[in-house]
DNA sequence: TGGGGTTAT
DNA sequence: ATAACCC
């Protein structure tokens, strides 16, 4: 053996280059624990959260009695007849907490990125390495699992990467009882190599357990799944040309050939998805930050005339005013989304969007409502760009969404930027990017 | 199927 | 602007 070979071998064992520690944090029934958690006489019942007709989340004493996730209301309520619900359409306390996880998280380490309101990863590797280095003398023989580990497998204390995914599982215990002690919330979390296997390890121990998966069992843990949309990064959509190739299972997307689905799918996705179905994964945890974009939809059972929609589009407006003041950046884009009743096209939508006026851009900050009017009609000339008001119409979604923030500081790959022009006041507006904020005018 | 989000094309 | 993905 040469000693380059040597050398190589050891910068990947070490994790330099190659290996690293990835947590994926998951909250139990996150819906139904904020309501719990904001009206404790829920605690113990058997609990559903609704939207429109839809449970879509309840608490384990409702899963217990067969409430699923996304079942109909009548079919839940006959299920279980003791079921409580409790309206879950305004996602504002959800949001609000869902951040405060993310930030608590971020405490951990800053590399954070969220997936919906309720996971998010934490790339752990350069925590681990800092408590490897202090350990007191090299002694590896008090450092102990927390949590499960996947298949039972046994640690070997010799085995460098073993060591450091174990040293993971300490730090997701740490982050749970932090999230439980400072929010009062339970979770999950799966500790692995990568994003898509700590993804599919948190699931394995369910409600409020934690589960590490070493080397090892990857292929097990892979080859568990029943289908391959089970498989995070392939979707309906993906999954329904698989199986037009006969591919449905794991072993199916790792032996057929590259060529054949590289034609199928195009090479980026055939050659990302086939590298998933090995487990292997190589996506960084990308840091969320703060939103790209704020957005309120309402779906609705018939909207059929333009007063109509104008009513709702004022409502979801309203509520982003609000929010987007709070936040303290601006939009510089505006964008309508409608989606029209017609029985096919599975969830077809169709939308159109315009840079939002420099002058009203400066009064989305002063938290008044001077932007109100001017926005509706900008918002009413996108909509009648998509209906022809004229004509008979049915719509069952509306929804409003600012986009295209820029903060009056922004950091992009290290360079600061500040923006600042000579009238600017203080506003009622509190958010944490909101401090001593002057009006700008930015390119457009 | 709700009420959100993201990235890629 | 749409389509795909995630929850």
């Amino acid at each position: 053996m040469s000693v380059g070979s040597a050398v190589h071998d050891r910068v990947v064992a070490a994790g330099s280059s190659s290996s690293r520690v990835i947590v994926h944090v998951d909250l139990d029934c996150f819906y139904a624990q904020v309501e719990m958690i904001s009206n404790p006489e829920l605690k113990g019942k058997p609990l559903g959260v609704q939207q429109k007709f839809l449970v879509v989340t309840c608490n384990y004493e409702a899963r217990e009695l067969g409430v699923k996730k996304l079942m109909n209301v009548r079919d839940a309520k006959e299920k279980c007849p003791q079921l409580v619900l409790v309206n879950g359409e305004d996602l504002t306390r959800y949001r609000e907490i869902s951040y405060k996880v993310t930030e608590l998280l971020e405490e951990f380490s800053p590399v954070v990125e969220r997936l919906g309101f309720d996971e998010n990863f934490v790339d752990l590797t350069e925590m681990v390495e800092k408590r490897l280095q202090q350990l007191p003398s090299d002694d590896l023989s008090a450092l102990t699992v927390s949590g499960h580990v996947y298949n039972d497998q046994s640690i070997n204390l010799h085995d460098v990467l073993h060591i450091r995914l174990l040293v993971g599982s300490q730090i997701a215990a740490e982050m749970r009882e932090a999230m439980y002690n400072q929010l009062g919330l339970t979770g999950c979390a799966g500790v692995a190599s990568n994003k898509l296997l700590a993804k599919l390890v948190s699931g394995i121990f369910k409600p409020n357990q934690q589960t590490v998966l070493l080397p090892e069992s990857s292929q097990d843990l892979i080859h568990s799944l029943k289908h391959i949309k089970e498989m995070p990064g392939i979707g309906y959509k993906t999954a329904k040309r698989l199986e037009a190739l006969g591919i449905s299972n794991v072993h199916d997307l790792q032996t057929v050939s590259s060529k054949i689905l590289e034609k199928e799918l195009g090479i980026p996705i055939a050659q990302r998805i086939q590298k998933l179905s090995f487990g292997e994964d190589n996506s960084p945890v990308t840091p969320s930050g703060p939103p790209q974009s704020f957005s309120e939809e309402e779906s609705l059972k018939k909207c059929s005339s333009e007063v109509e929609a104008k009513s709702k589009i004022q409502e979801l407006l309203a509520s982003l005013l609000n929010r987007v003041c709070q936040d303290g950046r601006k939009p510089h884009t505006i964008r309508l989304t409608i989606r029209r009743y017609s029985s096919e096209k599975y969830c077809s939508r169709e939308s159109r969007q315009c840079s939002i006026p420099s002058h009203l851009i400066q009064k989305l900050r002063t938290g008044s409502y001077d932007a109100m009017t001017p926005m509706v009609d900008i918002l009413m000339k996108l909509f009648r760009s998509m209906v022809n008001v004229k004509m008979p119409f049915h719509l069952t979604l509306l929804s409003v969404c600012f986009c295209n923030l820029k903060s009056l500081t922004t950091t992009k790959k290290g360079t600061i930027d500040y923006y600042l022009t000579p009238s600017s006041s203080t506003t009622s507006c509190s958010g944490k990017h909101s401090f001593k904020m002057k009006d700008t005018h930015m390119e457009d």
